[in-house]
DNA sequence: TTATTTTTTGACGGTTGGTCAAAAAGTAGG
DNA sequence: CCTACTTTTTGACCAACCGTCAAAAAATAA
């Protein structure tokens, strides 16, 4: 058997492995966002990719480490868009309304997103994940923190954001960061919504945001700027092709 | 037997079952804290009490019933704390700040708060709860809300705060409880705090509060008013007894 | 002491996550 | 085509879990 061969037969495995682990990670996603995560049963992924619970657990060590994997698979999705959004033409706090929109399209998009996410930020599960899949969590992590991080800092070097010490770049951040993340869980459950008698989470999100960056003065501030002109050029330039997930 | 020796004997077995149910709790709490929601299981609890697990079954029909009484008991402690907040004799927004103090006691005084609260946010658990354990969480959620919600409209009545339609009180506060309660989430989170290399979640989110009252221009603003020193008279005035859980 | 009601029990059924010896499939050489 | 070897796949098996319920125990009443 000639080498190229060989190759093409371990290729051909490899790449039937693969699939395999695509399709266990997609009937996953799909059962954990139906049936939430008491629902999700390796036994059940098994029957439903018809192969055995021995070859799903070849793929994935225990249950955690197929739901990091998820996350990772999902956040990559969402640092795609972030990375997109930053590349908008503008003023920096155009560009950080401009990851916002993302996180919008995002959240929009996949809805799942909060039932993979937030499964992983409750519970130490993360923490029974493989090694190298922790190392691809936190580099993810390493980089959508980056991409909001950085257009902070474009404001600052741009002149239109002061942050006296010994506050930084990376407080912002971090405030931006659990206010959306703590909208979008709030937001979904319903006893909150109806106490607060909130009807649309995402547009009420949207304002707090400009709010809080007002709060922090950063310029131009939200009245003295049209951000919702702004947020319009956004969709046309950057999420043409995401339009569609963010208008109702 | 006469009535009232009947009345005794009944109120003492009464008593008795009140009093396991408050150890079933205090068990299961510890349980939560210290090996998490997984950790968590009813024989271990029935062997911890010392009773079968039977008997567990008697005070609560499931898991997510026990845990939701749970949520309950540690939201009474917040509510406690929150209407203590806003007995402070102040301007509006030094009522605002006094609560947020509440907050950040009930924290830091019950780390375990996290673990039950969260739990019933994430997974679809409250809804399997008895129909009474849900209606009191709606009614602390409630109560919880109007002490938020009541301090923002004493702002606007007072003239400090303007809310321009379709703005309402009710979505100011979805932005603080939002704000607040991601914090506590991801500020629990070691990778994302590395990422972030925040060190003390409690002083950013105080001052991401601020910035974000300050972008609703809830008047005085913090640069027009000393809220630390507001703060130190809120802990002093208010909250003496439970001054050494905030200061380090 | 006996009859009746209430409370407690723990064996049991059904379902998890995870393991591992054995079976099946694939590969190589003659 | 057959045989020896390697890799992959399997599902019976284990321990742990939630929740049930007939039967045992305890409390109460007569």
């Amino acid at each position: 058997m000639l080498y190229s061969e060989q190759m093409a037969t371990l290729s051909r495995k490899q790449r039937e492995i693969r699939d395999r682990e695509k399709l266990i990670l997609d009937v996953a996603r799909r059962l954990l966002l139906e049936k939430g995560y008491l629902g999700l049963s390796m036994d059940r992924i098994a029957e439903e990719i018809e192969y055995s619970k021995g070859t799903v657990y070849q793929h994935f060590r225990c249950k955690e480490d197929l739901l990091t994997a998820l996350a990772i698979q999902t956040k990559l999705k969402r640092i795609e868009l972030f990375e997109r959004a930053v590349t908008f033409d503008g003023r920096p706090r155009e560009r950080m309304t401009a990851i916002g929109a993302a996180d919008e399209i995002f959240a929009r998009r996949f809805p799942d997103y909060i039932a993979t996410e937030e499964v992983l930020y409750v519970q130490s599960i993360a923490c029974k994940a493989s090694e190298s899949n922790q190392e691809a969590m936190q580099e993810v992590d390493g980089r959508c923190v980056a991409a909001v991080c950085g257009t902070i800092r474009g404001g600052i070097e741009a002149g239109d954001l002061e942050i006296p010490p010994p506050r930084e770049a990376s407080e912002i951040a971090f405030g931006i960061w659990g206010m959306t993340f703590g909208s979008h869980i709030v937001g979904k459950t319903p006893t909150c919504m109806d106490q607060l008698g909130i009807k649309d989470t995402f547009t009420s999100l949207r304002r707090m945001q400009q709010a809080y960056l007002d709060g922090w003065n950063w310029r131009p501030l939200s009245h003295e700027w049209d951000y919702d002109a702004t947020r319009d050029r956004i969709l046309e330039e950057v999420f043409a092709d995401e339009r569609a997930a963010i208008t109702i």
